[in-house]
DNA sequence: ATGGATGCAAAGCGTTTGCATACAG
DNA sequence: CTGTATGCAAACGCTTTGCATCCAT
């Protein structure tokens, strides 16, 4: 028998396939692995995307050859139990939207957000990890983990014009 | 004649009152600071507190004292102004809300979040900004700000029956 | 069989906006 | 005076939910 809070720890074995993981989970909740479940769990495993519920919705919502049309409330729903599932988590909020990625079987990192463009970028950074774990420990503070989005221009936004001389700017 | 950017860079001079500032704030964008506003900016003011727009909303909503009632409407756009010009800025998440906090006049720093008790503490670490900053720059990044939410239990949720011995917990 | 799951449409909820009226400069 | 700002209520956009039906186990 496994024990309870075994699949909160079990990270570093990367082996299941996101479905498999997900019907772990909802088994342990008494849940059960629908036909409309595994559909969505398959469209957002497809790639390694940032991706929020409406972009899911417009996918899986009109009608497709494979007949795997889901419910907008559906998906909604879904997307929660794989949040609790530890399958996908928030990284940031864009445009009113929640957005999501992958969190099975990748590696902790951050994202910049730029503000001209809205894209996100990642980036990894050990470093982070190490400080935060230090101050929360100082603080008496359990960590289980972060959200951290760094804002500001990105490299491509942040040479505009492109064309003109730049020898006049800051006399 | 002033610059166009300067307001953007004279944090360290922290003399003038939220009010004030907020006063040559608007005045740069062609604005007025009306009464209401100065009556918004002096309830968020009043004293350093985490808080969201409702909040102020329930105060400030219902007629007082002083007369200074204000609409919902204006207060969501006032509070949007305030954040363009720099006095406050958006922290946290919390309950489908946007949570503030002052952003004039006081130092960096980032927050727990207890998933518990939902509580904000502060804490400070010029470790991270530096790290930001330097990670910022390796990917041509232009870092104007960032925003940390260490999530976990807080020192005082972690320790739960607290009446209970604690001698048996770990057979 | 049968309790959980889906789909639909309606409700929720924080936030925004159109418009007529009311002031700050 | 005149262009802004306010207040009200309606509109919005994302997300959640009630309920009848459906299906995985």
């Amino acid at each position: 028998m496994s024990d309870l809070a075994v699949n909160e720890f079990d990270r570093q074995e990367v082996a299941a396939s996101p479905v498999e993981k997900f019907r772990e989970y909802l088994a342990t909740q008494g849940k059960r692995l629908t036909q409309e479940r595994e559909t969505i769990v398959r469209e957002i495993f497809a790639e390694h995307e940032h991706f929020d519920s409406d972009q899911i919705v417009a996918r899986l919502t009109q009608p497709r050859r494979d007949g795997g049309r889901v419910s907008r409330a559906t998906i909604y729903r879904t997307i929660s139990s794989l949040e609790e599932a530890g399958l996908i988590r928030k990284v940031a909020r864009s445009n009113d939207r929640e957005v999501y990625e992958h969190d099975y079987g990748y590696p902790q990192h951050d994202h910049f957000i730029c503000e001209k463009c809205q894209q996100l970028v990642e980036f990894r950074n050990e470093e982070i990890s190490a400080v935060l774990e230090r101050v929360a420990a100082d603080h008496g503070f359990r960590m289980s983990g972060h959200r951290l989005e760094v804002h500001g221009i990105c490299a491509e936004c942040a040479k505009p014009p492109s064309r003109r001389h730049r020898k006049l700017d800051m006399i």
